[in-house]
DNA sequence: ATGAACCTTCCTGTTACTGGAAGGTCAAGG
DNA sequence: CCTTGACCTTCCAGTAACAGGAAGGTTCAT
C-alpha cells in the first residue's frame, strides 16, 4: 500500500512516517515508480510507534521496544533486561495516570466553582 | 527556595524550570539578588508538570490542566468540558499502557529466544 | 579573601517533528 | 490524447521543547 493508506491505517501523518524512515525505524519497499510500499507488518509497527510515542516514550526508547519484536531470537538476557526495565516504567506511568485521573475526576464531580477551602483538589495537592 | 532546590524537589532540571517560566507556566518571586524564589505551591505545580509531560501530554495540554487547578472558581462548564476531555484521553492512555504491558510481559515470560512460529507475541501482533 | 557552589542572561544545538515549494505519477473524464 | 485532481517524491526551512555552555554576579565556608 502507499504511504497515504499506511498513514490512515496507523494514525501517523505521512510526514512522520517518512521521518521514521529517515532515522531508520522502518524500511518499506519501493515500487518501480519510486513510491514507498508498505505491508501489513509495517502498519503494525507504525501503530506500535504511534502508541508508544503518545505514551511518553522517546524515539530511542521506541527503537528499543521495536527491537524487542524484531529481534526476538536474540540472546534472551538482553531482551529480558530491556523489557523488564520498560515494564517498571510502564507500571509507574499507569500509576501516575491513575492518580491524575482520580484528581481530575474529583475536579469534575466535586469542585464545581465554589470557593477554595472546601475544594477536595486542594487537599490532594497539599499532600505533596 | 532557590531554583536548585525546586529542581531537586520537583525532579525537573533547572533549565526546564526556567524554560517553563519563559513560556509563562510559572511565575516565581524574585529576591533582591535577582534569584528566583519558589514556594511550596510552585513545587507542586512543577511536579505536576513533570508528571503530565512524561505521560505524553504536550506543554499546551499541561497548561490547560494547570489552569484547571489555578482557575478553580471559573465558570464550571468550561472547566468540566476540558477536564472531561482529558479524562477520556487519560483512560485511553491507561488502556494502551495496559495493553503494552501485557505484550511486554508475554515477551519476558513466554518468548525466551525460541523460534518464531510458537511465540505468543507474534499472535498478538498479527491480530491487528 | 579566595574558592566552590550556587545563581543570572544569552546564544547555540538537538530532537522530533511540521509546512511548503517544486516537481513526478496515476486514474478518471471530456 | 489531454487535462485535472489527488496522489506521490525530495529538499529546505520552521517550530516545540528543551539541553549545553559561555560569561559573569552572589553566597558561604574555610
Amino acid at each position: 500500500m502507499n504511504i497515504g493508506e499506511a498513514s490512515s491505517r496507523s494514525g501517523l501523518p505521512a510526514k512522520t512516517i517518512r521521518y521514521y524512515e529517515d532515522i531508520g525505524l522502518i524500511r518499506p519497499d519501493r515500487g518501480d515508480n519510486g513510491y514507498r510500499d508498505y505491508g501489513a507488518d509495517d502498519v503494525h509497527k507504525l501503530r506500535f510507534l504511534h502508541r508508544s510515542r503518545s505514551l511518553g516514550f522517546s524515539v530511542e526508547e521506541c527503537r528499543q521496544l521495536l527491537a524487542l519484536y524484531e529481534d526476538k531470537s536474540r540472546a534472551s538476557a538482553d531482551v529480558k533486561d530491556i523489557a523488564a526495565t520498560k515494564l517498571t516504567e510502564i507500571d509507574r506511568k499507569i500509576r501516575e495516570l491513575t492518580e491524575l485521573r482520580r484528581t481530575l475526576e474529583h475536579l469534575v464531580h466535586a469542585c464545581h466553582g465554589n470557593e477554595r477551602p472546601d475544594c477536595p483538589i486542594l487537599e490532594e495537592l497539599s499532600e505533596g
